[in-house]
DNA sequence: TAAACCTGTAACTATAATTGTTACAGGAGG
DNA sequence: CCTCCTGTAACAATTATAGTTACAGGTTTA
């Protein structure tokens, strides 16, 4: 694992709500077994009819992680609004519509509070040289600038785009 | 530290570099300590008039790290032919005119030779689930975007600009 | 209201990536 | 030939991230 993998699973949950929506009760977990024939070992398909409730443990399965990460994730998704849930009762769902949820708004959700640049500086320069005084504030507008493009690529696409792409892939 | 400081920590080398090019055999922290009237600590400055020769004990100096540290850098930038270094000989210089390198130049030749990316991917999907199975390919396409967007950004910046920001901070 | 199940969160552990360090072979130059 | 430097391998330390255990409290159902 490198850095973040916390904003595409964070994208996977909010997929997973996605489909579910879409589907009714049922996130697509179940017609995949019917099709394929057999029980799928992930835990994301429910054993009855009732569909896919999404609980944290259920979610957890399909992203291949533990249901306290998914807990944690889904908290900070929910404190951006961009989830539903109450403390008690199984399952989440979206905040809003999918076509209004951004990448962007899921990466600016789960990233870390501080600074969050994807590009670092390095912060042990030293203070008396007129390079290493200054190169941390001359890297500043660089970054941010780069960190910007970034975010308005991520701006651009939409849960409902990642929804659909899935759809798409999935029928090949 | 988070990730990549390799990135910043090699236009901190570039930049001094850049800036003893200019400067002559002088990269500046001369002129910084007659100012202040006292030896700098960063080890930078030389002790006579002979001015600043650029070994990696020097570099690592001024950017606060272990000589083993640029070694290692200058070798991925000469690898790139940011730089040009010999065994056996002290210092480094430039490989072409700092209003040649860009800052995408140093990120790719600094970067971990593999994938790359600043956005990641998680990798332990459930791949019988048509969610987990999927979403991976899905978000290949807006993360690289983004990564083109980021590196198109860089692109714009080249190691003068970088040198001439550093001067005018250093001027304040 | 008791039982079962879920969320939310804290505290801790494990793991993996990055950085730092030691050591040494070999080139360059006085 | 002595000193200093680069280049690199091998290893240790550090740090960030993810995973885990544990438990308090909310909700629903019977």
């Amino acid at each position: 694992m490198k850095i973040n993998t916390k904003f595409p699973m964070a994208v996977h949950i909010l997929a997973l709500l996605a489909m579910k929506d879409e589907m009714g009760e049922d996130c697509g977990c179940m017609q995949e077994e019917e099709r394929e024939g057999g029980r799928g070992d992930c835990g994301c398909h429910s054993s009855g009819n009732e569909g896919c409730s999404c609980t944290s443990e259920m979610l957890a399965k399909s992203i291949g992680t533990n249901p306290v990460v998914v807990r944690r994730l889904i908290s900070s998704l929910k404190e951006a609004g961009l989830v539903n849930c109450r403390p008690g009762v199984a399952g989440a769902s979206l905040g809003r519509d999918a076509s209004q949820i951004t990448l962007l708004d899921v990466y600016r959700a789960v990233r870390g509070q501080e600074d969050g640049m994807v590009l670092d500086v390095h912060t042990k320069a030293c203070p008396r040289c007129p390079v290493g005084k200054n190169i941390t504030a001359a890297l500043e507008e660089p970054f941010a600038r780069a960190q910007e493009a970034m975010e308005e690529k991520l701006r651009e696409y939409t849960l409902s785009d990642i929804a659909f792409s899935i759809e798409e892939k999935r029928k090949k």
